[in-house]
DNA sequence: ACTCGATGTTCGTTATACTTTACATCGAGT
DNA sequence: ACTCGATGTAAAGTATAACGAACATCGAGT
């Protein structure tokens, strides 16, 4: 499977958030740990709440946390 | 599960550009048209990438097409 | 040295987005 | 009346996001 062409922000918003951890950032979001750390990795996307959700968190828009980048 | 709590606007959108077939945006967005009709009447949420698509289609950012309701 | 918290990663499973095919309705045309 | 284009809907299958439960590494502390 190809690599999903939707960059994300989390790493970086995590970082200015205090060092939020994975696993706290999972718990606002309503997922798991794991799943916080394959979308930060890229290994897929996000569903569409899920997005919503994250961006959320960090109080910011969507667009400013996941970013298109297809064709 | 109950329905999604995310609204849109793609059947105002569709209007406002000249009647945009179902068919049309589920090709220019590239999912069939019976995709199209089931986001466009909520029965379920689209994937990220796929709510990317459809907001450029219609040139808005995509918070001026997926409105998230959640808590 | 040893624990501990954070992260990486994998496996089996479940939920769901999406596809293909197919059929039905309904309105607008000539 | 009849076609035709647009839409609604359903079943069965595929792809993948997300889960839970492991196990592993690695750095920071005391």
């Amino acid at each position: 499977m190809a690599k999903p062409p939707i960059s994300n922000q989390i790493r970086t918003l995590r970082f200015l958030s205090g060092e939020m951890t994975q696993a706290e950032l999972g718990e606002r979001v309503g997922v798991t740990r794991q799943t916080i750390a394959a979308i930060e990795q890229g290994r897929y996307s996000p569903t569409l709440e899920a997005a919503f959700r994250i961006a959320r968190v960090f109080g910011k828009p969507l667009e400013d946390v996941f970013c298109w980048e297809g064709e």
